[in-house]
DNA sequence: GGTTGAGGACTTATCTGATATGTGCGATGG
DNA sequence: CCATCGCACATATCAGATAAGTCCTCAACC
């Protein structure tokens, strides 16, 4: 049997996405220019405008392309919406997969301080301070968590790595939203607000210093505090019950 | 201007993204098993087949459904094809993200490469022995860097956190055909071989005395040499003109 | 002159219906 | 018992048509 379960012959949509990608990488066009209609990329590959329209569709939802009713499709600036829509996924699949993310956020975060304490200009650190004290105003826990993650976000945006900082913003926000469904209700949070403040604080001072070592260690006390918040609302859960 | 830009009503697609979202996350069903034939969910949503094909190849791209012709769309297993996409796209899109990149890795590896020596199952450690000899077997550039991306992905799965695996498989397979490519030709790396298969003795050494500081440290100088490598070849490429 | 707003060309969103092709199961026959 | 061939089902792709959003133009108006 040399019968080959894949076609013999590519799908018409694979060959489009492969021409679109080409058109993205290799065609000199920026973020935010527009691709030919899809009328055109149809007859320019000799197929119909549905199977173009399968394919931008492709590379919409790996954030290549952006596509709006009545205008051509446009190259996507670079961000960060496939990842969170992977993290985001994985989560609602299994929320037990918090705990694997937050090794991951353990890992990262504690390189992105480091990194924010080497390399953070001063406009970054301005911006530092801004979420700092966003997050003090908070008066409810809901504003408070926002402010949270996106003292994250800064930081991580601090540390030059657009990567990092990709990555970090992908994580937080779905994780937010999944410890808050979890939590809603008792906010047998093992930490006050204070508490975290305190630690916020710690990883602020640091990075300001330019103490990367000091800032790094903050940090990852601050992240294994929370994984021991996790752990304890993960296995004791007692009465959740379904949604 | 109240005008809003988002259309006043969700357009159907997004509609049968949710639809199907809900069926794969809270309709109890298993990776693995069957969606509704395409005509079935048209029926149930009230929009045509067409519409209900744009969001299953939607989901298709985010890693959540496989499709395949003749069959019904089925629950695909948590894979990280998603991410690989991801990463490939940033190195097309730009190479100077190896740079960026390589920092990820060396973040994320150094903390996988700590879990594993925590808590490395012995099957783990033989697969890792495995991975290690053939890096030693391999004659050419080709193979051998299959060979080592291979040993990274091993100590990835070790760690025993998925999360970090499919990360770091997302991430050092598209690094390598990136290298690969823009290093053709002048093999003007840095270190030798032999050099590098000495770094991975020594993290393979460490894991298996559960000594997790010193394998984290032989990961780190590993990815730290790596790095200097990367800088080396982007930084003095000649004659790459432009920005 | 500058601003506003209607008109029209262009483009995507979605529907309908039809043909081609791959999958899988069960009947059929050795 | 088992290999094989149909047939029912399902996806892949095409064609043509209508609805609706976007953007530029140009003229009317203040």
């Amino acid at each position: 049997m040399d019968n080959e379960k894949a076609p013999r012959t590519e799908s018409r949509t694979a060959g489009v996405v492969r021409h679109l990608e080409e058109l993205i990488f290799g065609g000199g066009l920026e973020p935010g220019q527009f691709l030919p209609s899809e009328g055109e990329l149809a007859t320019t590959m000799g197929v119909s405008r549905l199977t173009v329209r399968e394919g931008v569709r492709t590379l919409q939802a790996r954030g290549l392309l952006e596509v709006r009713h009545g205008r051509r499709p446009a190259i996507a600036h670079p961000n960060a919406d496939p990842l969170s829509g992977f993290f985001a996924a994985s989560l609602r699949r299994d929320p037990r997969n918090l705990l694997e993310l937050i090794e991951v956020r353990l890992a990262l975060e504690v390189h992105a301080t480091t990194l924010a304490a080497q390399h953070a200009t001063s406009t970054a650190l301005t911006s530092l301070d801004l979420a700092f004290s966003t997050m003090g105003q908070a008066d409810d826990e809901e504003s408070f968590n926002q402010a949270d993650v996106r003292f994250h976000a800064v930081l991580a945006a601090a540390s030059g790595n657009q990567m990092i900082s990709f990555l970090v913003e992908a994580m937080d926000e779905p994780m937010r939203q999944s410890r808050l469904r979890s939590l809603r209700g008792h906010l047998a949070r093992g930490r006050t607000m204070d508490d975290i403040m305190d630690e916020h604080a710690r990883i602020l001072a640091a990075v300001r210093d330019r103490d990367a070592r000091g800032a790094a260690e903050a940090m990852r006390e601050h992240l294994v505090q929370t994984r021991m918040d996790l752990r304890a609302f993960l296995t004791l859960p007692t009465s959740d019950a379904d949604d």
